[in-house]
DNA sequence: CTTGCAACATCCCTAACGGTATGTAAATTC
DNA sequence: GAATTTACATACCGTTAGGGATGTTGCAAG
């Protein structure tokens, strides 16, 4: 019996307590119950907002993770022209992130939550696919122009392949987190992460 | 009511009944029900050879997936001195067998098996995650020891870094397959493995 | 030939799941 | 200020999940 109502915030409430929870124990063995526990509120409260549990996964993914890649991924390489320092930039703070909360009590880190859904949902229901088809996309879009760019601006080497390159680097962070998150061992996202800075170096132009 | 008993194929059925349903499902989300059908068998039998679900993936992991590894990364790569080539021919044979089971009817590309258990049960349970942490390691310590033997014979740079190598091969394996696995296109695949084999030709030693 | 155990088959149980039907109070509209 | 709609809360449903109890039968040892 709330006092206040506030639609918004409840759907955020719920957003979030889903994409703990999902990120937790993957999609399919998350619970709406714990959800609305921990967010709570109540089954009604959930399915007025959202038609099912499908639908939550969805929204969390265009609403929560779609732009959280949009933040680390693609608005630092918009219209730059020398993307490879950025690349290394950003794959440093990747592991500064991991580092940081790695020694929290308990803490497990759990991989990319992009990767989680992608590996899990991706071929039993098309509407993740398709959500997650288009953020790979965006997310391989935004580093391949930006090596082009480089390319025409001259920071990278001209026969590199900004198509390639691209696909090959999302790739190496879903691996790399997912490799990672069974060892729970920072070493190996160091070790992993330094052989895909060195060949980021390789993008620089020859000397 | 069969007429012959016969324990050891019996186990068998159930153990490749339950990948496949495991490599479908995923694990959480796949059902003994379903395995037991799809084997031909009951309940019964189930649980008579294997005590519980987690048990059943356990063995999943160590007598069907952990075998495969040792076989297409492992085996080849023992007392080579020359491990370059066999990496990239391993890595061209990975791409191939996926071209080759991409035209079938419907077929789905689900991606690396132990990726996909990695990424959903390692953080939940400490049994798949040991079991996991084992095959990883085993993995990589093939490959990085044939790195450094390779050092030593001089068909490797010597200011490689093997173990670091070995981290990075293994998380691009499992990367590839993630994310390719959602936009089930060869050439994401390709692309990938392209750069993969670009950078393992830099591990040469320069002439 | 009997005995005993391994190798199943049958049946059932409880808990948890996602989801629905209905009720009710706050907010908005007219 | 009455009527209607939005935003929830409560209670409950059917299904399926993993797993256990108990029964039955092939088969090997003595």
């Amino acid at each position: 019996m709330p006092r206040v109502r506030d639609p918004k915030r409840t759907r955020r409430k719920v957003l979030q307590a889903s994409y703990r929870e999902f990120y937790r124990n993957g999609f399919q063995g998350g619970s709406l119950n714990r959800i609305v526990a921990s967010a709570g509120i109540t089954k009604g409260a959930l399915f007025h907002h959202f038609s099912g549990k499908n639908e939550l996964g969805y929204a969390v993914l265009e609403e929560f993770l779609a732009p959280a890649v949009h933040h680390w991924w693609v608005e630092p390489l918009l219209e730059t022209e020398d993307p490879v320092p950025i690349l290394q930039t950003i794959m440093e703070r990747f592991l500064k992130k991991i580092k940081e909360e790695a020694p929290e009590r308990g803490f497990l880190f759990n991989g990319c939550p992009i990767c989680n859904f992608a590996v899990e949902m991706s071929p039993l229901d098309e509407g993740f696919r398709s959500r997650l088809e288009t953020i790979y996309d965006g997310w391989r879009k935004a580093i391949k122009e930006a090596l082009a760019r480089g390319q025409k601006a001259g920071t990278v080497r001209a026969d590199a392949i900004p198509e390639e390159e691209a696909t090959f680097i999302v790739a190496s962070v879903a691996g790399t987190s997912s490799t990672g998150k069974v060892s729970q061992e920072i070493k190996l996202f160091q070790d992993c992460i330094r052989v895909v800075m060195r060949h980021l170096a390789h993008l620089l132009p020859a000397e």
